[in-house]
Formats: C-alpha cells, sequence, structure tokens
DNA sequence: ATAAGTGCAAATCGTTTGCGTAGGC
DNA sequence: GCCTACGCAAACGATTTGCACTTAT
C-alpha cells in the first residue's frame, strides 16, 4: 500500500549516505503503516517488535531522529505527553480537543490572514507548526 | 513594584480557603518579579532560594499547580524544554523563533480570522493558547 | 576493512508522588 | 487541634548517551 513511500525513503536514505538495516526498514514501515495517524514513539517500537523481536527503543528513537533530520518524518507535541510521528506529507496544522483529546488537521493555509499580519506588524515568518493548537472540537461544544 | 499583584493574589488565596505559608508567598513573589517574563520552575525555584534556603523543589511545582488551578499563574510550553510560568495577564499567544529562541508576545485577537473560519469550517473553538508558535523572528530573518 | 548502526544498561531531564512532620487557621 | 502544606526521598515517563559488538557498504 504504502510501499511506494517506504521504497521512496528507503532511496533518499541511500543517497544521503546512511545505510539500510533490517530495525531501519521496519521502523520506516511502522510510521508509514500510520497512514497520516500520530503514532508515539512506544506504538512504534510496539509494530516493529511484531516482526523483529529484539530492536530496542533507543534504537527507534535514533532512527526517528535520523528520519527527522533529511524530512522524511516530522515528530509534533499535541499535548503533555510524548511526541508524536507521521511521514512527512503537506503544510499542516493540529488542533486539538482540551475535552476529548482528539486531533483535527487543518492545512496551514487557513492562517494566511494571520500569517500576513504577523510579518506586516511583528517581522514574525510563521513557520510549519511544531506545536498543537488547542480548543474545544464540535463534538464537544 | 508588582506587590499590588501579589497582594491580590494571595487575596484570593486566602478566599479560595488555601492557607498563607512563607514559601508560598516566596514562590508567588518570585513569579511576579518575573514582571511578564517566562520563568522556568527551575528559576522560581532560585529566586525562592535566595530568601528560603530549605524551600523544596516539589514545593515550588505544588505551588505553580494550585496558583494556576486559581487563575493566577499560567504555565506555556516554549518549546522542548521546561514549561515557563508567569502571571495571568489578558489572553495572547508566543512567537517562538526556531533560530534565536526569542519570544514574542502577541494578543490573540490577531488571530480573529482564523477563529472564525476554524469555527466556521471546522466547529473548532480556538481556546487561549498553551503551546508556542513557532516560526523566524524579525531579526533572524 | 571500516565506520555507521545496533543492543543493552545506565544516565539524564522535567515533573510527580508517598509519607511523616510542621505550622497556619 | 485539625488539616493543609511542607521537606525529603524516591518513583516516574520520555528521551538520551556511552560503550562494546554487529553488519551494510
Amino acid at each position: 500500500v504504502d510501499d511506494a513511500q517506504v521504497e521512496a525513503a528507503i532511496e533518499r536514505l541511500r543517497a544521503a549516505g546512511h545505510r539500510v538495516t533490517s530495525p531501519r526498514r521496519a521502523i520506516l514501515k511502522a510510521v508509514a503503516s500510520g497512514r497520516g495517524r500520530h503514532l508515539t514513539a512506544e506504538e512504534i517500537f510496539g509494530a516493529v517488535q511484531r516482526t523483529q523481536t529484539d530492536v530496542h527503543m533507543a534504537t527507534v528513537y535514533r532512527n526517528l531522529d535520523t528520519l527527522a533530520e533529511l524530512g522524511l518524518v516530522e515528530h509534533t507535541h499535541l499535548g503533555h505527553g510524548p511526541a508524536v510521528f507521521r511521514m512527512t506529507t503537506d503544510a499542516h496544522d493540529h488542533l486539538v480537543c482540551e475535552r476529548c483529546g482528539s486531533v483535527t488537521d487543518v492545512p496551514s493555509k487557513l492562517f494566511r490572514p494571520v500569517r500576513r499580519r504577523m510579518r506586516d506588524d511583528y517581522g514574525f515568518e510563521l513557520g510549519s507548526q511544531h506545536f498543537a493548537i488547542t480548543g474545544v472540537c464540535a463534538g464537544c461544544a
């Protein structure tokens, strides 16, 4: 399914002079299999362990790190808990409900008017968001 | 200087049935003395220790917690490090520069157009921001 | 063959908790 | 005197690091 995405990522790894090991492959596959869902390092670890029992948590973190450096995966902070990871796609922000914790993705385009005022009034160039935006979702209101 | 603010807070504590202890007073004073600056628990701890050597870190955290429950102080996450605290003032968000780490406060009003679209298009009611907004500041661009 | 990547255990950082005691009310 | 808040030590969750060994290149 998302094999193409994984293969492309492996290509990028090779091109960047990194080695393609089986833990690395498995971790990449685990993240990709999330299909856009946000996965904690723990969940990725769990998924990997189903096929490679002796892969260590430290290896998961180290790999998520190098994958992030290449821009292949991203991590975000949705709340007070652990960080969450997913394959890099297009620019989007995360609306996290303060009541139920649900996460809604919204395209970063939505922030255009704000982006403009930030630039004009504060000289601040909005980047891709690393942290969640909090509020109350439709279901809870 | 900010004695009035501290006294008012102490009043609120009393009114809420909390006791006014000297560690509590010192912690409150330390946060208020930040005068809007964001202080880490560690910094507050340090400030308190200058006058009350045996106040423990746990006490700092416990107090910041109760003060937050009363809405007297707020904490925010500006980056990957520790949380930061300040006296509650009016609704504002934090623009954190990805390069130099500088923090710019902006009134939450700036988000009005976005707030509207969030509500209309996603049924999501934007709350007071708990996490920083990242980007690049004027100085670094 | 060489150095990047790994497993493991132990360390780190920020924060929380259980417990017995001290001190505000 | 009662009960909240305290000091202390120890536990905690998430992540990182040092080191000896494996393995892709």
